[in-house]
DNA sequence: GTCTATAGGGCGATAGAC
DNA sequence: GTCTATCGCCCTATAGAC
């Protein structure tokens, strides 16, 4: 009679605790030691002491590894309800820019590091912009339901975002700073100028 | 005079006319009446009349067979010197997204429809976007080689391609009319009103 | 043109938590 | 017992290599 073999990895990690933040760790390591291209699904979850099956579970594609939660929408879409209800759709937008800042602060070496992983992958860039594009969506949404006329209410959200991404990048390639929110800030103070040109 | 040598790709073109254009044309018609994920490339190239090797000559993936050509980028960058050399980076932009505008327009039914595909399939959306930043970065090189700040041209050339992009969107969803080019400019002109309110 | 690796899905079996 | 996370095996399509 044969018996099953258990070897000590798989005894010990298949029910361990937070596996998707696992698979996360693994994937942003691989993809620092051997690029996003040369790692696989498998290295991922070989790593994280898991099967290629699970990654699966837990991101819809490999990519998603590195933009885990979309946590953002959640938090952004939370604090909507602490904006005064008369201040102007950009005000409102900048605030919640400014939220999503702090998040991104909140841990600013892992955010430079994924800056830079994702800035030299055109497919993890495009990740990034479908995101952000996600978060535009979710502003616009929270400015229609205080009754800014829906034009408005999208493109103000896509100038708040616009500003969230370039200042994003530039802070992330810039000298080491704590805080996000005033580079982005700044964009959208050169947003205004530029377009007073009109 | 020089031999004239024939080159694979103009041999093949002599027996197989236009396959990159009978290729695109196949896959809009395919994603029209299967949607996009239930139509393979096999598929695509079958009704070409071409294989499935042949499609990935032509195409670096699949979704890259709606975004044909890159067109865009090259008309842009032919078009920069024929403005003048004083006006402001926005004027600038706009004028260069005016031509952008053109060109999707000179196909308005075509263009239409391929806004509605794009719209609908979240990996499309992704690959349109990221085209998008592509026209940002031809635009922000654009205006530094006047001269213009690097951080005012990144700026600049992002808000001329967040118009484009929301008002080819509206003029898509909205009732048909030929010209895209004023609702872009309309958006230009939110884009200016919104921010000045900060 | 053929061959191969990887991405990613479907589904049932199973190990553990409760 | 139920419920959920994980696994294992089989499959196809994408995409790249030779």
């Amino acid at each position: 009679m044969s018996e099953t073999v258990i070897t000590y990895d798989e005894a010990m990690s298949r029910w361990d605790p937070d596996a998707k933040g696992r698979l996360a760790d693994a994937a942003r390591q691989l993809f620092v030691e051997k690029g996003f291209d040369e790692t696989t699904v498998v290295d991922i979850a070989t790593r994280a002491g898991l099967t290629e099956r699970t990654f699966f579970r837990h991101f819809v594609d490999k990519r998603e590894v590195l933009f885990a939660g979309d946590l953002m929408v959640d938090r952004m879409t939370a604090m909507f309800g602490d904006v005064p209800p008369d201040v102007p759709p950009i005000e409102f937008v900048a605030l919640a820019i400014d939220d999503a800042c702090d998040a991104i602060s909140s841990n600013p070496e892992w955010s430079r590091q994924r800056a830079r992983i994702v800035a030299e992958h055109p497919d993890l860039h495009e990740r990034e912009l479908a995101k952000m594009s996600m978060l535009a969506s979710v502003l616009t949404a929270g400015l229609r339901e205080r009754g800014v006329a829906p034009t408005v209410a999208a493109v103000a959200a896509e100038a708040g975002v616009l500003a969230l991404r370039v200042g994003y990048e530039r802070w992330a390639a810039g000298p080491r700073s704590k805080h996000l929110a005033p580079t982005v800030r700044v964009v959208l103070a050169e947003l205004r100028d530029v377009t007073s040109e009109l």
